[in-house]
DNA sequence: CATAATCGATAAATCGATTTTTCGCTGTTG
DNA sequence: CAACAGCGAAAAATCGATTTATCGATTATG
């Protein structure tokens, strides 16, 4: 057994050394599995470790590599689900292959990503997983091509010309939303976005315009986007429907591009005393679990996390390993939900007034 | 301007020193802020380290320390608000006070619990946040003290003889849970738990009954504990109510003590078509941002993610700093939000069926 | 004027591993 | 029997920083 002195130094590759009557050198050589020590020593050297309970210092054997085994992963947030299930993914991924995984919360900061960035650079890991706050076009990006950096950008990303990108497609899964809710005969439909993340969005809404009007050429899509924060989003969208009041006029569904929107679209639901999907229906981009459990059963888009995490280190591997060749973007396809928020809008008429209590 | 060749080996101390004409030691003495050295000097080093673009290793800086300045961070999971909060709000007090939080979810397994622990050992970190998987009684706790490591116990623990707890007052909360539902009438509550968590399911689980029972001695406590994991728990509570079904003997409210045990009580609610409040009340320990916004808004018990974040820190980092003296028990205090999920039983009688499409 | 004290800076030791070089010994071959 | 190849292991260099010990030059003091 392992007999350690709690609070004590730990044993060191030269406590063992000489507890066996070795050189560290030679304890080192067993441990990595080189032949050319004489079994009688490796048996000694083997019996000391176990004797002292000693474990190799990872970072210090990290020291005379020019990278360390870590990986960095920068993520806009951790409160979501999908976020931390892919933190959770990358962290078992980067474990199988012997690396350890540092994640970090950028909160939606682009200089708070930068400034993580450095410091892993500083660290320097071996490669980083970096889902942007913005787009593949932001300052951390350009700042991990400039100092040579080994990366994988992920989530908000279309493509790159430096680095590989992998993400959710998601022009195709709004395509699939438009076809679900053009089937449904809906032919006014709002969708809700975050401007700040360009590309992404615009990949969504335009997978989405493109086939609704293919599909039902007079369609309406009004589009709602807040620039940079959710916070003006509650506004804008009151705003919206409050010009809609009076008039027919307004959309029988509404598409939300990101969970964030979904959750102000439903409040805002509540707050015009609008149920789901008999008033209006919604389908979100972005799925969580609770949204199985509520009545009526949310609508939503169901990113790929474990094969966008997956794909994100395999790349990022083989990169570190040293493959050569032009940045690949990848696109991973989404699973469509179409649950009980979504229905057909002629089937009851919109109710004035909830019942709440 | 830093100018640095992409892809190169980035300058080290030494590169500095040549640069500056002058020694390493010299470098680290101007970057530490030591005052003896000639100002001349420390603008030639302050000067070559703007040119070079030189920034310290950290993990070199820290191999001659017995400790690094790291704090490793164990979390059940990632997927939920609550730890996702919780590593988010880690990451920030351990960055303020210069140290790198490395986070790792245990999977809710107290083996990988283990394993994450000892690895962390290797790493030399400085001190641990351990969110334990069941409690404080774990092998994890016993690895910790059997290694004189220095930790703070979080979330699923009451008090230890080794180690500072920072824990929500389930029980304060869970007491003001039973006033509510007493003095809305309800004399029949469902209690759903997690028997894993020994002592904090029994805080939550006494301080409710005791409150319930002090102001309605003739209050009916049902509780439903699945052992180990979530999984069997939607059989058990399915079973419960089909056991009650013909009788009108089944209870007007049930009070969850964890996420997702609300998760399974609503999703059973919905295959039985019962709607909140109408034909159960629900409160949920633990909240989280979609309870706002459904219909009804779901009740539940708000713990204090920032405190217990905060007050972690802060115990930890006196212990770092050498402080001795026993443990302390730290609780911190929940909100409760009764929302819309929670009525009178008598307003409306219990509907046999739901009204689904 | 000789010695001591002071200042500033460098050399060297250290942390814990890995890898390259060196070295001593054994066994083989000319 | 001498020279050499081969093997196993130790010594030393290395990674990048910090800290202690040392050293040289200048200034102060007896």
């Amino acid at each position: 057994m392992a007999q350690q002195q709690a609070q004590q130094r730990r044993a060191s590759i030269h406590d063992v050394a000489s507890q066996a009557g070795v050189s560290a050198a030679t304890v080192s050589k067993v441990l990595s599995g080189v032949t050319t020590v004489k079994p009688e020593n490796a048996q000694r050297v083997l019996d000391a470790v176990e004797l002292l309970g000693y474990r190799v210092d990872p970072l210090a054997s990290d020291m005379r590599r020019a990278k360390r085994r870590i990986i960095g992963a920068i993520m806009p947030e951790f409160e979501s689900e999908f976020f931390g299930q892919m933190v959770s993914e990358l962290e078992g991924l980067a474990e199988q292959r012997g690396y350890t995984l540092v994640a970090a919360s950028s909160r939606e900061s682009e200089q708070r990503e930068k400034e993580i960035l450095a410091r892993m650079h500083d660290w320097r890991v071996a490669g980083v997983v970096l889902a942007p706050v913005r787009n593949e076009h932001g300052p951390a990006a350009g700042f991990m091509k400039a100092n040579g950096m080994t990366g994988v950008l992920i989530d908000r990303v279309l493509a790159d010309d430096a680095f590989d990108t992998v993400s959710a497609d998601s022009a195709a899964a709004s395509a699939e939303v438009a076809r679900a809710l053009v089937s449904q005969g809906h032919r006014h439909v709002l969708v809700v976005g975050l401007g700040q993340q360009a590309a992404t969005v615009r990949a969504r809404l335009e997978g989405f315009r493109k086939t609704a009007v293919e599909l039902a050429p007079d369609i309406r899509v009004d589009v709602v986007l807040c620039e940079s924060d959710v916070g003006p989003l509650r506004t804008l969208l009151r705003d919206y429907f409050s010009q809609r009041e009076d008039g027919g006029d307004r959309p029988t569904a509404v598409y939300s591009l990101f969970l964030k929107g979904t959750l102000v679209a439903l409040s805002e639901f509540r707050r015009r005393g609008w149920h789901c999907p008999n008033d209006i229906s919604l389908v979100g981009f972005d799925d969580a679990e609770w949204m199985q459990v509520t009545w009526p059963a949310i609508a939503a888009v169901v990113q790929p996390v474990r094969e966008i995490a997956a794909n994100a280190m395999e790349v990022l591997f083989r990169r570190i390993g040293g493959e050569r060749g032009p940045p690949r973007a990848r696109l991973e396809p989404c699973k469509v939900f179409m649950r009980e928020s979504v229905g057909s809008p002629g089937s009851v008429p919109h109710s004035g007034g909830g019942d709440r209590q």
